[in-house]
DNA sequence: TGGTAATCGAGACGGTACGTCCCGTCTTAAG
DNA sequence: CTTAAGACGGGACGTACCGTCTCGATTACCA
């Protein structure tokens, strides 16, 4: 599983207000900017006071690694279509439907702008969305590389970060970008 | 051409306060965090009114966009050493050094943050950073596709793309990797 | 009646935090002068955020009206020593002295300075200062003439006006002039 | 003559100027509210940089106390109807239409204002319109007990200070007081 | 089933930076 | 040398959110 999930469920804490707040997270995102959206809005939009939110999470990046992590959940991205182009070609197919559908893609641009303000949320998101998330464009590579499918001086690890610097800076600046065209285009190259 | 058009000013002013703000800009960041900086200390330290910095530039990023082509002058980033490999190689290891040893890499870090906060932040950026700059890149490659080094197929703007992305990648989450190893391996795996 | 009402408040205001930032608005002016006290300034001195002012008054005109109905309370000069004379003599001697011994003075003055500055501060300064306050120089002047102690064609309110006009003068431009020996005159031309 | 003219007219100003700056601040007036007028805005509908107005006045208040005297010359408020109420009545009168007709009621209100906020300007003002203009409406006054036309107990001066302080009150607080049934009543209750 | 304690909504609070406004001074270039 | 134009340092403005805090009212466990 994913990182955010430090929630040790004390006592009687209501699992519906929990949701209330991460939808109205996704709502508030959805409807403005991500940058604009503020935790008394959050608040408001959820039916709750901000000092629950304060409570659960320590702040709002922590609050959206959470949200990104419900919007595109990991087993979402495991898939296993035969061959290592068309498993990739799947998995970054998946994440850029999500990413440009569901507000998902502005959350994480905007996380990686809160990663350069907070510190913390730098941690966070770190842990988070790279180290928690980077095997699922890994493990395909990987495997082919196993399985003797592709050429076994490939450098897997450094070909998955290819594919992760190249869809952010995509998510980062031109989220339009992100077809399946790109995706078939990034795997391509990735394979040559 | 050039990152932000320097100086399209109506006249009179003031060079002498024009340098120590972007003096005073420089400082700031290498004294604390970007998103610490203030406008406010910004005008303090380079002994000026906060509204002379207003009147100049409309936002922080907007001001941080000069700063960068300051500090990073496109001509230092064009070097012809005979072969792809070693301009290339030439061109990332100064631009690295530059991200590193300079708070270039900070602001550049930063203003990716701000163009997710500001729309106008990211128009500036994007053509302050990445149309006014991507030829830096494109160019050796370019021309060694020209001069017959490199396979005629090689997608050369596809490559600039790949190693813009890792470049910013790193610069977002791990400056410290940006090592003339780094610089070495990029243009290496783009090359192969 | 009363000038400025003091507490139509919606429930949970700190009365502590209230009471703090009018005694810090007295020693503010008390301190310097009317024009040069900042709401910030108050907001130090009271160990306050400037934005818990804003919260309860609108204005700095509308926080002084409230200080001033505090420093010159109107039942201080409600009297009722036997005769129109003694009367207006006490409520006036009265409040000379809390004009020139506190800064209700100083406050008057800049008050009816910020009126012609500021339309909102004209209408709470007329009702506050004016309309709610003119019984206090009116009553014993009617009732004198309602005892048949003046003679019935006497007309109390364009002397009460008169005495009125005649005291803001003097705080407007010689607030020295306030003393007793003033008041006394002032009540005997009236009743010539 | 008047106070407000310290300017030993040096060398080589313009007359011409001089007349287009004290135009302009009557427009200024004229076009929206005293407190509103800034020093910028009179140099730009005179046509004359910020500079030529500081040279010659020190201050907003300083350059308004001599557009008053050009907008109430105290030769208008000399008259000689015969009698002390016909001169005084007449006096009131043109004076009141002039407060109510142009833009001097308004100046004479926001120099008020002004006195309580620059102690330079309170001197200016007691100066220019306290003791150089009080004798307009003492003269009447006291060439009438003079005269033997009033009660030689009558004290002229107290009285011209009460028809000064309700025609200021009135300035202030109710500019709309200042009819010529005002001036009427103002003089018989004074000659009572 | 009533007592009691944590959780909740609401929102006041101290604080900090914002971007704007105007002051009165200083600088520049044209006449 | 004076002028208009306007840049400049300075400083208060009123706003927006932050994250913390204090209130009762509600809720859900436990006696």
């Amino acid at each position: 599983m994913l990182a955010a999930a430090p929630q040790p469920q004390p006592a009687r804490r209501s699992q519906a207000k929990h949701r209330a707040i991460l939808r109205a997270a996704v709502a508030a995102v959805a409807d403005g900017r991500f940058a604009d959206v503020t935790i008394d809005a959050i608040a408001l939009r959820a039916g709750v006071g901000k000092q629950t939110i304060y409570r659960w999470w320590p702040s709002k990046p922590a609050l959206y690694v959470e949200v990104y992590a419900d919007l595109v959940p990991p087993d979402l991205l495991s898939v296993d279509c035969g061959s290592a182009r068309a498993n990739l070609e799947e998995v970054l197919g998946r994440l850029f439907r999500r990413l440009t559908e569901t507000p998902a893609g502005a959350i994480l641009a905007g996380l990686l702008a809160l990663a350069q303000t907070d510190p913390a949320a730098k941690a966070a998101i770190t842990d988070g969305l790279v180290i928690g998330r980077r095997h699922l464009i890994q493990d395909p590579l990987r495997s082919a590389v196993a399985r003797g499918e592709i050429d076994p001086a490939f450098d897997a690890d450094w070909a998955a970060e290819t594919i992760t610097a190249r869809t952010w800076h995509a998510v980062l600046l031109a989220p339009d970008r992100l077809t399946p065209e790109f995706a078939r285009r990034l795997v391509a190259e990735t394979l040559r």
